[in-house]
DNA sequence: TAGATTGTTAATCGATTAACAATC
DNA sequence: TAGATTGTTAATCGATTAACAATC
């Protein structure tokens, strides 16, 4: 639900499995809260939240808690991930070797310009019109964007009507599910180079100087 | 300060710049809000925090926003980035076209393989030996990594001992800034293509399933 | 047993919002 | 003036944390 919560449970899970790769049988809600950065209250609350239980003194069970984070966070499902727009960014999405080390399979990719069209990579790459086909007969439910910024909405229009639940726009635009509104069956995330660098930017300028020190001022008045 | 008011500051100002274009002279906080997606009564605290100031009845006045955005934005200070690791990513970096439409230069890559060391687009690519030079003699703050995983973090050792003060990472590792600790002089920004995936499978997974259920179940018995 | 750790409740904290007086 | 909008205070909300009883 919460986006922060969902950040820690991928946190705890990629630890769980580190940990257990090292030979450990049982960790506790500390040794977890120093490694991802909260309180042990925060682990126990989590774990409590998702029903997960420890012993009173021996704290949680590796093995326990690899297998239960793989059925929360959907590992025994395949994740593949389909990818839209081949060009630049497309095709180093396809090379990209952090996908390998996180058992995700990005599986095909599909374009508009028949230049993109080719087995350039191991992965295959087909035309806009195998998309709606493709998608439902693998059950596709997450998808990339990497097109340019003017033809991303109707991309990601396209890719919901297929079938896609889960979007990761690249497209230098901000993408909103406007269709089915509120109750929009797609999630978006995006990736917004620009505004990261900004966001760096400003915080970069802001480091150490006036602007921290007039928010002090203004706090101690109240 | 905050993550959440940092990336407001960002949409007001696009917004604001927006607005100027299409040749608005004024705007209420309650214009403002609809487009962001906040209360009017966020918009206004923002402001106010920012010691931004409008008219009782008239709302706030573009130009104002847009100078004094500029301003605290940094907008006025070249925005200068280097890429350091010129392979696959770092190469569609180099011709991301969010860049030019957000007024940030990516004004040169730096790689340790002379194979990369080309100018094979307008951006020229230097060998790691000239980093320091570079950064500063151009001054430069922000530096983008897309190096291989298992290299970022002496490159971001590399990059934090010349001088470079925000980072955007690429490399499929979550980077933290140790050296000084808490009170590193480096910001960084992890965007890590797997997690965010994993985020959605996530919720795609658990949109309108099982999980959600739970979580009623047993906010209701509280 | 004594010591350590969980699980949960109540307190805290910070961010957002509602409300409204000030005022253009 | 009457109406509209700001600026700010107090209330709300949700997430995190501290604390501690339960218990292994």
């Amino acid at each position: 639900m919460n986006k922060e919560f969902i950040l820690r449970l991928t946190k705890y899970k990629r630890l769980i499995h580190k940990l257990k790769s090292l030979g450990f049988e049982r960790v506790f809600s500390n040794n977890l809260g120093d490694a991802i950065g909260v309180t042990p209250a925060l682990v126990r609350k989590d774990f409590s939240t998702l029903h997960l239980s420890g012993n009173k003194r021996g704290g949680y069970n590796i093995d326990m808690l690899v297998e239960e984070f793989d059925i929360i966070l959907g590992r025994n499902s395949p994740q593949n991930v389909i990818l839209v727009g081949c060009g630049r960014i497309g095709q180093s999405l396809m090379n990209y070797p952090g996908f390998v080390s996180d058992d995700i399979h990005l599986v095909a990719g599909f374009d508009l310009d028949p230049i993109n069209v080719k087995d350039s990579t191991s992965i295959p790459v087909y035309g806009m019109d195998k998309l709606e086909n493709y998608v439902t007969e693998n059950d596709i439910k997450v998808g990339i964007i990497a097109v340019p910024g003017d033809e991303a909405s109707s991309v990601l229009d396209k890719m919901v009507s297929v079938g896609i639940r889960g979007v990761l726009n690249f497209a230098p635009v901000e993408l909103k599910c406007q269709k089915y509104d509120c109750d929009c069956p797609c999630v978006i995330q995006n990736v917004n180079i620009g505004l990261e660098l900004e966001h760096l930017f400003y915080q970069v300028s802001t480091q150490d100087t006036d602007f921290t020190a007039e928010r002090e001022v203004k706090d101690k008045k109240e």
